[in-house]
DNA sequence: CGGCCCGTTGAAATCGTTTTTATTTGGCGC
DNA sequence: GCGCCAAATAAAAACGATTTCAACGGGCCG
C-alpha cells in the first residue's frame, strides 16, 4: 500500500507528526484518528464516502466509528459549512384578543414536520409570528443572520412578500398553500377551489338555494380559491349567485356565530352554510341554535374538519376532511429534498380533501 | 493610556502584528478588530462588559458594533462554549388512531415559550416524542449528543424517568406538570386538585349525588390529583364517594362519549359529570344527547376550558379556565433563570383555574 | 533610580469540522 | 536505475467566537 500510516516508525523518530490529543467525553474526529492511526482529514473523507479513499480504510474508520458511537458534531460542522441543520417553521400567534382555537391544527403539522424531518440533521425550530408582515420580518432576520437553512410557513396570501422575497434571494422555502403568481416554490396545498365547490354543490342538490360562505379573510389566497368554488358550483347548475352571502373573518368560533346571526336578520336568509373551519362552524351552530333554529331542519352546515371533531357536534355535520399531519410531512420532505437540491418543479402537492358524510344536508323545512 | 493599539506604527514597521483579514459578508469580530484597530480578544471581551476592558474602549467598540450592525455568530460561540442556545421542547404526538383534537392547546404552549425567550440569543427546537418512554430516550439523546441546553416537558407522571434522570445528570429543564417525589425543579403546574374539587364541590351543591369523574390516564401525576380533590368534595360533603364513576382513557371526544354512555347504563347513573377538557366534553355531550338527555335537565356537566370553545358548546358549559399561553410563557422564563444559574427552589408557580360560570348546574330533573 | 505590580491590551490556543494543498510512496516506462 | 505520475494520505488553514496567558507601559515603593 502507498500512503500508509505509520506511526510507530514516525513515534519512533521522535518526530511529532501526526499526534492529536486524546479526547475526552464525547468521541470527536480526532478520537477515530487516534483509534484507527488516519489523519482527522482522511477521517472526515472517509465518513462522506469520498472516492479518493481505500474501500479498506472506509471500513476500517467506518468501524471504529461505530464501535464508539462516533456522531459528527453539528457545531463544528456548522461552523465551518455555514450551515444550521436548522429549519424554521414560522407559526402564527395567536392575537392577543383571539384566543379561540386558533392555529389548533398547528400541532399536526409540526408532527408532520418532525416525522419527515426524523432520520436527516435537520432540526425543527419554531419561529412565532404574529401576523404576515412580521412573518416578512421574522423571514428576513433568518436570512441575513443566517438562522436557518430553510424555512416553512403557511397563512399564503394572494401576493405573498415572503414568497417574493425568498425566491429573490434564492432562500429554500416550503409552503403550505399557493399565492396567485406563476412563480415556482416547493409547496403543498389544498385544493381549496374544489373543496367549496364540492360542498356547494351538495347543498345546492339537497335544495338550497341561498347559501353562505363563511370564509377567511379575502387577502389569503384559498380564501379566493373558496370563492371560485363556490361560484362554479352556482353558474354551473345555472343559478343565481349567492356574493352577497359571503362573508369574511377571523377563523374563530365568536366569528362563526356573529355570522350566522347577521346573515340569518337579513332579507333572503341562507339556509346552507359552508364553513372554513370546525371552530367557526361550532359557532355557526350556536348562532343558528340561538335563533332557534335546528340544523338538519331548518339549515344545513357543512366544514372543513381540521381536528376530527365534527362527528360529535350537535348534530354531526358531513365535512371536508384532510390529513394536516400529512401535508406537514410532506412539506417537510419537499423542503429537504429541495435542500438537497433537486427542483422545485416536482415539489408540489395539492390535496383534494375526503367528503365524510354525516348528515343528509337536504333542505327539509322552509326558511 | 497604556496598551493602547498603535497601528499605524506596528505597519510602518512591516510588522505583521494584529493583521485580520478583511472580511466579507456578515460583519464578524475580525471586521470590529479591523475597524477599532483593537485586537479581537478586546472586542469579545468589551462586548460581554468584561471589567478588564477601558469603558472608552467599550464604548468605542460598542458604537463600531452597532454601526455595522454587528451580531455575534451562534455558531462561533456555540462551538467555542459548548452551548447551542437551543431550548428542546418535547411534543406529545398524537398517536396514529387517535387523531381528535389531541393536543391542540400545545399550540398555545409553544406560543408561550416562544414569546418568553424573545429577546434572548436561545431558540425555540421542536422534537416530537410518542410516549413517555420515547420522551425518556429523546430526553437522553438531547442530554449525550448535546443537541439543546434546556429541556422542556409536560406529560408528567407521578414517577416521572424523564425528571428522574435529568435531575441526576445535572440537566437543566423545566416542566408543565409536577411528580408525587419530592424533587426540586423548575416548573409551572395547574391546581388540579382544587380544580376538580371545585367543579365537585359546585356539582353537589347544585343538588348532585352521583357524580362521575372523567379523567386522564391515573399515571400522570394531575390525574390523581383531580382524584384527590373529586374525593375530598365528597368527604368535605359527608357523602359517599363516588369511585366507581372515575373512569380514565385518552383526551379525546370519543372517549368522553362512550364513557358517558357507559356510565349512563349502569346502576346508578351519575347526573354530573366533571370533565377533563373540552375535548372529552365534547364527547360527553354527544353521548348524553344520544340517550336523550338533555344538559341542565338531566345532568350536568363542568371543565377544563382549554382551548375557550366552550361557550358554544350547547348549551354553553361553565368551565375552569387555564391561561395555557401564559403558563408557556412562564416555562420558558424559569428556564431561561435556570440556565442563567438560578436556583430551583425559587422557579416553581402553580395556577389555579378561573371559574367561568355559564350555567346554573343545579339538578333541576332527576335521574 | 530600579524593580515590581497592576491595569490594559494583544497573541495564541481552542472548540470540531471541512477543504485545499502538500507529502509520501509505489509503480511504471525508458 | 532514474524520474515521473498517480494514488493515498497527512498537514494546515479556515469557520467565529472565548479564554488563557503573555506583553507592555506607568505608577509606586524602597
Amino acid at each position: 500500500m502507498n500512503g500508509r500510516p505509520q506511526i510507530e516508525t514516525v513515534e519512533a523518530f521522535g518526530m511529532k507528526k501526526h499526534n492529536p490529543k486524546p479526547a475526552t467525553g464525547r468521541p470527536t474526529i480526532k478520537t477515530l484518528s487516534i483509534l484507527t492511526g488516519f489523519s482527522i482529514a482522511t477521517i472526515s473523507k472517509a465518513l462522506h464516502d469520498s472516492p479518493v479513499v481505500t474501500q479498506e480504510t472506509k471500513d476500517a474508520i467506518r468501524k471504529a466509528a461505530a464501535q464508539v458511537g462516533y456522531e459528527a458534531s453539528l457545531r463544528g460542522m456548522s461552523l465551518r459549512t455555514g450551515l444550521t441543520y436548522q429549519i424554521a417553521v414560522l407559526m402564527p400567534v395567536p392575537s392577543e384578543t383571539e384566543f379561540e382555537w386558533d392555529g389548533v391544527e398547528y400541532t399536526q403539522i409540526l408532527s408532520g414536520i418532525s416525522l419527515a424531518l426524523e432520520g436527516s440533521p435537520y432540526r425543527l425550530a419554531v419561529h412565532v409570528v404574529r401576523d404576515a408582515e412580521d412573518g416578512l420580518e421574522v423571514a428576513r432576520r433568518i436570512v441575513i443572520q443566517g438562522i436557518a437553512d430553510g424555512v416553512i410557513f403557511s397563512g399564503i396570501r394572494a401576493q405573498d412578500a415572503r414568497i417574493d422575497y425568498l425566491i429573490e434571494v434564492g432562500f429554500p422555502f416550503a409552503t403550505m398553500g399557493r399565492c396567485r403568481s406563476p412563480l415556482q416554490y416547493a409547496h403543498v396545498d389544498v385544493d381549496s377551489e374544489w373543496a367549496a365547490y364540492a360542498a356547494t354543490q351538495r347543498l345546492i342538490a339537497g335544495g338550497h338555494r341561498r347559501i353562505a360562505l363563511i370564509n377567511p379573510d379575502p387577502v389569503l389566497s384559498y380564501a379566493l380559491d373558496r370563492i371560485d368554488g363556490f361560484r362554479r358550483a352556482f353558474s354551473e347548475a345555472d343559478l343565481a349567485d349567492c356574493d352577497d352571502l359571503i362573508v369574511a373573518g377571523d377563523l374563530t368560533a365568536r366569528f362563526g356565530k356573529s355570522s350566522a346571526l347577521a346573515l340569518r336578520s337579513q332579507g333572503e336568509p341562507p339556509t346552507g352554510f359552508v364553513c372554513v373551519n370546525e371552530s367557526t362552524t361550532l359557532g355557526v351552530l350556536a348562532g343558528l341554535r340561538e335563533l332557534g333554529l335546528t340544523v338538519g331542519v331548518d339549515a344545513d352546515v357543512i366544514a372543513y374538519d381540521d381536528i376530527n371533531v365534527s362527528a360529535y357536534f350537535s348534530p354531526p355535520l358531513t365535512t371536508l376532511y384532510l390529513p394536516v399531519a400529512q401535508l406537514g410531512q410532506r412539506l417537510g420532505s419537499f423542503l429537504l429534498r429541495r435542500l438537497a437540491g433537486e427542483e422545485t418543479s416536482a415539489l408540489a402537492e395539492v390535496f383534494r380533501p375526503e367528503l365524510l358524510v354525516r348528515q343528509a344536508d337536504r333542505l327539509v323545512g322552509g326558511h
